[in-house]
RNA sequence: CGCGGGGUGGAGCAGUCCGGAAGCUCGUCGGGCUCAUAACCCGAAGGUCGCAGGUUCGAAUCCUGCCCCCGCAACCA
């Protein structure tokens, strides 16, 4: 901190890591482009808070534990470890990592609670909902199938629970009126009107803030039978860590750095972030986060991520494969501002190669080995100048305050891309001044001495630009070329390397390109060791392993069924003449069914696996004695029967020979 | 008429708020260069900006209608 003046403070966190189960890359993309705005604000001059860690407690969490055979205080401090081990991994710069099992969040939480309840913000009420017994449950009515417990099957009763509400109502109108005076609030400011506009304006229902279904949280202390809702639990963390006391004895930290200046998130928790916790923090008087920015998801290319499957992106085999900052580069390089970014292992060889290797490394690399060939590595400025130096000079000058300008709006990636623009004109500066051909003059020695004088400073400037994205790479730029990273506020100038200075005699290949072939290689090893990880886990949580391809699958079992239950039901080969989609749904197929001489109507969810056209002329096996039902308004007089896989995959089912229209099934 | 997001050269995207010569990266093809990691530099091909109307001197951009894709929601006989 520098004399007289004091640094601005800057506190920001990220969303807390739900510890039930090992992070993915999508996950990890979040602390890193915390980490790359917490760097660059520093080297702004800013001093910053920098917080994160992990949200440990709720029934998933409870119900993980008891399948592994461990408590659940076990289970989190084991998953706890690997997300800060991986937060380590990938280079994050928090200040501090937080658990919500962590004893002074504990008493914050409770203590909050019970404010909120004296004050009368939080009342006693009662939960109403469909229970399954055996799964100790509540299921709101869309969460049904149909009408049936969605875990279990099994049917669900109506049922009331006692349970603690907030009165959200009360605060609604002042978080609307805050949000439209503080456009800034919600970024991107496209999440601003859904949130007005789903929630918001509609009217916000209370929010229930306990349960009493399982134990594992923070028991309300005046009602142990209750445990703290996860989501207050959990948002509480960024006042609690850094010293607030619900008693009014909070922490110089606390005054200092609240409200937080950024909240940073996923876009699935805005709702979150932008309702529910500024409401808290209005009724605990607290002013409110200057930002709440909901950055997109990285989503894998193609399919879905899966374990079963092995093809779930971890950070550790990313950062085997390709190193720290290549895996940094990834994931901030290919995340649209506000659009969800596509990983797949194809595209990070692609970009490792294109961005690193091609344009960053070579650069580098290039430019060192002829400071060595022509001058023994020394670089010195003769001041040699010409016209074709001041389209360089000004890009190099002049990225600083563009870099800026994106990481102003938190677009990571277009910041990026402006230090790369800078390395891109530079490949381009040797192209136009061509060293090798003054290097056969001798009467140009103090040209040549010049042009390289001017790569080496550009590559200065652009490597400390990138060491809030690559910190590592950074360090070893500026240690290759001899000089150490600039400060920030000596950016814009061009000129300050050292003249005289004598760069490293080898250069050491800062990316090496990678063949795509290898690389897919042994990715496919990482996925086999992970779908048998996968199996292991699934047996040891005494889980039927999920079936793979070409093995078997087993479902719940029904009760048997006479012989007559059987002959109850009329199965009859039926031929599809005519097939239609239904306009009022985006699953279900009309079909006209010739079933002997008469022709019913059958609507089929399964729009989604065949087209109307090739329906028809089919030969299917129909339930034919079926009730009719309405269907999304249409008729439905039997059912086309269909086997289905654990994906929701269907196929008809057909008759293994030409059989007429009409035959008897049985 | 369920809610939301999206449809821009082979791929991935920007541009759309505030109309004014269709842009970026990758890939392809041709050329140049040799300091460098088969790299770098230049050039070219390739797009009815989902479709149809409308407003305008002028529309990817504004208005109207429609189609398709992706989430969520659902009636998945």
């Amino acid at each position: 901190m520098c004399k007289g003046c004091k640094k601005e403070k800057y506190y920001m966190t990220t969303a807390i890591t739900y510890t039930s189960g090992k992070p993915h890359i999508g996950n990890t993309y979040e602390i890193v482009l915390a980490d790359s705005i917490a760097r660059f604000k520093r080297q702004e001059g800013y001093d910053v808070y920098f917080q994160t860690g992990t949200d440990e407690h709720g029934q998933k969490i409870q119900e993980k534990a008891e399948k592994t055979g461990v408590t659940p205080k076990e289970y989190v401090d084991q998953v706890a470890g690997e997300v800060k081990r991986i937060w380590d991994m990938v280079n994050s710069s928090y200040d501090n990592f937080v658990r919500t099992t962590d004893k002074d969040h504990e008493e914050q939480v409770a203590k909050i609670f019970k404010k909120l309840y004296e004050q009368g913000d939080i009342y006693k009420g009662a939960y109403e909902g469909m229970y399954c017994t055996p799964c100790e449950s509540f299921w709101t009515e869309s969460q049904l199938v149909d009408g049936k417990c969605p875990d279990c099957g099994r049917e669900v009763e109506p049922a009331k629970e006692e349970a603690y509400f907030f009165k959200m109502s009360k605060y609604a109108d002042r978080l609307i009126a805050y949000i439209n005076e503080h456009p800034e609030f919600i970024q991107p400011v496209s999440r601003k009107n859904e949130m007005m506009n789903n929630f918001l304006l509609p009217g916000l229902q209370d929010l229930c803030v306990s349960r009493t279904s399982f134990s594992w949280g923070i028991p309300v202390d005046f009602d142990s039978k209750h445990v703290v809702y996860v989501w207050l639990d959990a948002l509480t963390n960024y006042i609690t860590k850094i010293g607030y006391d619900a008693g009014g004895n909070s922490s110089d930290l606390f005054k200092k750095n609240w409200p937080a200046d950024l909240h940073l998130i996923g876009k699935d928790i805005i709702r979150f972030h932008t309702i529910y916790w500024p409401i808290f923090l209005m009724a605990l008087d607290l002013p409110l986060p200057k930002q709440v920015f909901g950055h997109p998801w990285l989503l894998q290319g193609g399919e879905k991520m899966s374990k079963s499957k092995g093809n779930v992106i971890y950070a550790d085999d990313m950062v085997k494969l390709f190193g720290v900052d290549a895996t940094r580069y990834f994931v901030l390089h290919e995340m649209p501002f506000d659009n969800d970014g596509i990983i797949t292992w194809e595209l990070v060889v692609e970009r490792l190669n294109s961005d690193l290797a091609n344009i960053l490394g070579n650069l580098v690399n290039r430019t060192i080995s002829m400071c060595n060939k022509y001058f023994g590595g020394i670089v010195t400025k003769t001041n040699a100048a010409e016209d074709v130096d001041e389209d360089l000079k000004a890009v190099a000058a002049g990225t600083r305050d563009k870099v800026k300008a994106k990481m102003d709006g938190h677009h990571v990636a277009d910041a990026i891309s402006e230090v790369f623009t800078l390395l891109r004109r530079s490949n381009k500066y040797i192209d136009e001044t061509e060293p090798w051909v003054l290097a056969k003059d001798e009467a140009k020695k103090d040209r040549l001495s010049e042009v390289l004088y001017n790569l080496t400073e550009s590559i200065t400037i652009a490597a400390s630009l990138l060491q809030s994205f690559l910190p590592e790479t950074a360090e070893k730029i500026a240690a290759q070329l001899n000089t150490s990273l600039r400060d920030f506020e000596h950016l814009d100038q061009f000129g300050l390397y050292e003249s005289g200075n004598k760069v490293t005699e080898q250069p050491e290949i800062l990316f090496a390109r990678l063949d795509v072939k290898e690389i897919m290689a042994k990715v496919d090893e990482i996925q086999k060791v992970q779908r048998a990880e996968f199996e292991a886990e699934q047996r040891s949580t005494g889980e039927e392993p999920e079936a793979k391809e070409e093995t078997t699958i087993d479902i719940q079992p029904k009760k048997e069924i006479t012989y007559d239950d059987f002959m109850g039901m009329q199965f009859q080969v039926g031929e599809i003449i005519a097939c239609e989609a239904v306009a009022k749904s985006k699953k279900l197929l009309c079909s006209q069914v010739r079933v002997g001489s008469q022709v019913k109507q059958i609507v089929s969810g399964i729009r989604k696996y065949y087209s109307p056209e090739e329906m028809v002329g089919k030969k299917v096996m129909v339930l034919v004695n079926l009730k009719p039902a309405k269907l999304a308004g249409v008729l439905s007089e039997g059912m086309l029967l269909c086997a289905e896989d654990e994906n929701g995959e269907l196929a008809l089912m057909v008759p293994e020979k030409n059989m007429p229209s009409g035959a008897e099934i049985c």
